[in-house]
RNA sequence: UGCCCCGUGGCGCAAUGGUAGCGCAUCUGACUUUGGCUCAGAGGAUGCAGGUUCGAUUCCUGCCGGGGCAUCCA
């Protein structure tokens, strides 16, 4: 039945992608692929929502289509223009653009109230007085079926008057609903009258106070899709259930050309994090992190802060793929994601996160030279940039070891041991200080070989380890927020009898300040991605001012001497 | 114990009646002026039980396990 379409290479196709090419094989809605990304505007995007747009975006520009950006704007209660903004500056930073300008649920509130009178009509919707409580109670279980309203058997004539008066503000919130008549008993919850309107006397961020009766999301969501010639609507998993109600009121409705289609996916699920909008709401709300975007939030903000690039999260979404099966995902793939793409194109910088001084005793005072290293080995295109060197260096730490545990291992310096300075010099240990009273190392002593220099080294010499360095006189001073995962626990909001908060990592900052990067990065602007040699990758933050960068780690680099030295 | 959905290496995702494959992770080895990158290789899987078939990951039945559904939220 399937014809050779493109390729001879048949890359395996998701089940959303066999669903269309299905239609389309079949000429439904004409070949046409039109989708929509519908968030509520009551909180940030994350990484799950990120998912949804590759999702929704890629498919449309797979079977050349489009894609519209619908804001479910039914619940004037808790969304705020804040988040319709933020919304569009992150959709359009992933590097998709909507067809046309971005729509609204609330744009055919006329149209569904229309929809509505046609419904009561039909006698497919009535009004009911009954309260919360008692519709809650008539609803029935899951296991046991619900009763009828003493007022579904309203006539139409009453059912639109009233209506009509719900609409003008002749009632107080609450006090009646607007429900589909479908089936009390339907082993289906949503199908047992579902409720279409509420009053709520809110003043609502776009239709102002025109409107005190709001539609439900499942009057209004497959609606609007249909209105907008919709497709494909595809949600997540938890909507399921409410497909066969998608369906009636599509059914119950004059016809709709093309028809939209519901298809359901599974959520993205991230070890280590939360994705609840509830939850990531009162991390920010109890200042347990400094917004939504900050650094170590799941939000598409905070990612992008963190240091995350477009085509990073756009792949990490192309790689995990669609299905229906519940899944978590390794947060280290999403690291991964962020790696493989600045490893190609973040500029090669040398910082020193936890100086100890070196001294080269040979190397004449005063004496300064210039040392052009490359600026990314993995593009023959980058070039390269002077890096000061001079007698009296900044290197790392954890790059001197008095006494190495295992010796042969150990690539880097050590009493009498050599290493390459990074794009200089060879040297060799000859000598170290230390504090008589906390016994740390204060300074080291090397000798460099002249004939090592890189790029004319005629030294002969070989040696296994190089370090990276900063020039004391020139170093340039920054803060370093050193980010770690937020929560110590896999899964952290899944446990019934634990607070999510207990799971909040108390390291998930540190910051270092002063570290010494090399003097080449002054000027860095907000969002300049670089990979600090040996250490990771980092992002110049927003808090930068003239005098002083602030660098994100986005992500460390791998860490195979970390992982060998563990066992 | 009603209805719906889902069970393939550690984690994701393929194979839709014809030798179970890919990515990440893991473990070797090579290379390396980043213990990064890259390259080469290795180990490891169809929830269970029946049935249909020459042949089931795939189709059917039952069981087991996981998830969803009872907001005037989306």
């Amino acid at each position: 039945m399937s014809t050779n379409e493109a390729s001879a290479t048949p890359a395996s196709l998701n089940f959303i992608e066999q669903i269309v090419e299905n239609d389309r094989a079949n000429g439904k809605n004409g070949g046409v692929v039109l989708t929509r990304f519908p968030p509520e505007p009551n909180g940030y995007l994350h990484i799950g929502h990120a998912k949804s747009i590759c999702l929704n975006f890629g498919l449309a520009q797979q079977y050349g289509g489009a894609t519209n950006l619908r804001f479910d704007d039914t619940n004037p209660l808790t969304e705020d223009t804040e988040y319709v903004d933020s919304i569009m500056e992150d959709v359009r930073w992933l590097g998709f653009q909507w067809q046309g300008e971005p729509l609204y649920a609330s744009d055919y509130f006329d149209q569904l109230y229309a929809y509505a009178i046609h419904l009561i009509k039909a006698g497919k919707a009535y009004v009911d007085d009954s309260t919360s409580e008692e519709i809650r109670r008539m609803r029935g279980t899951p296991t046991e079926p619900g009763e009828h309203s003493p007022y579904r058997e309203r006539s139409v004539e009453e059912n639109l008057d009233l209506f009509a008066r719900m609409k003008a503000g002749e009632f107080p919130d609450g006090s009646k609903v607007l429900r589909a008549k479908i089936d009390m008993a339907s082993p289906n919850m949503h199908l047992r009258d579902p409720i279409m309107y509420r009053i709520i006397h809110a003043h609502h961020h776009r239709t102002g106070d025109k409107w005190c009766i709001y539609p439900m999301y499942d009057w209004a969501h497959g609606q609007s899709d249909a209105i907008e010639g919709i497709t494909h609507s595809i949600c997540t998993l938890e909507f399921e259930v409410h497909r066969p109600l998608y369906d009636w009121f599509l059914d119950n409705l004059p016809p709709f050309d093309p028809r939209p289609r519901q298809i359901e996916f599974a959520r993205l699920n991230l070890s280590y994090t939360i994705m609840s909008k509830r939850k990531l709401l009162q991390l920010v709300r109890e200042n347990h992190v400094a917004g939504w975007d900050d650094p170590r939030m799941p939000t598409i903000s905070g990612l992008r802060r963190r240091g995350y690039t477009p085509a990073s999260l756009r792949n990490f979404a192309e790689r995990i793929g669609v299905a229906r099966r519940d899944n978590v995902i390794d947060v280290g793939l999403l690291e991964f994601s962020v790696r493989e793409d600045l490893n190609k194109t973040a500029t090669r910088v040398m910082g020193v996160m936890d100086p100890v001084k070196l001294i080269l005793t040979n190397y004449p005072e005063g004496q300064t030279e210039e040392m052009m290293i490359e600026n990314n080995p993995e593009d023959p295109n980058g070039g390269e940039r002077a890096v000061p060197f001079s007698r009296e260096l900044w290197i790392e730490r954890e790059d001197f070891k008095e006494n190495p545990p295992s010796p042969k291992k150990w690539y880097r310096l050590g009493p009498d041991r050599m290493v390459r300075l990074k794009g200089a010099y060879i040297i060799k240990a000859t000598d170290y200080v230390k504090d008589p009273e906390t016994g740390e190392i204060t300074e080291i002593h090397a000798e460099y070989i002249p004939e090592s220099r890189s790029g004319n080294d005629t030294s002969g010499l070989k040696v296994k380890g190089t370090i990276h360095w900063v020039s004391v006189d020139t170093a340039l001073p920054v803060e370093v927020r050193q980010y770690d995962r937020l929560f110590s626990d896999p899964d952290p909001g899944g446990h019934k009898d634990r607070d999510f908060l207990e799971f909040l990592n108390p390291d998930s900052l540190r910051i270092i300040s002063p570290a010494y990067l090399e003097p080449s990065v002054k000027g860095a602007q907000p969002l300049d991605h670089f990979q600090f040699i040996r250490k990771g990758y980092y992002c110049v933050d927003r808090d930068s001012t003239a005098d002083k960068l602030v660098f994100n780690l986005t992500v460390g680099l791998r860490d195979n001497w970390a992982k060998m030295s563990q066992k």
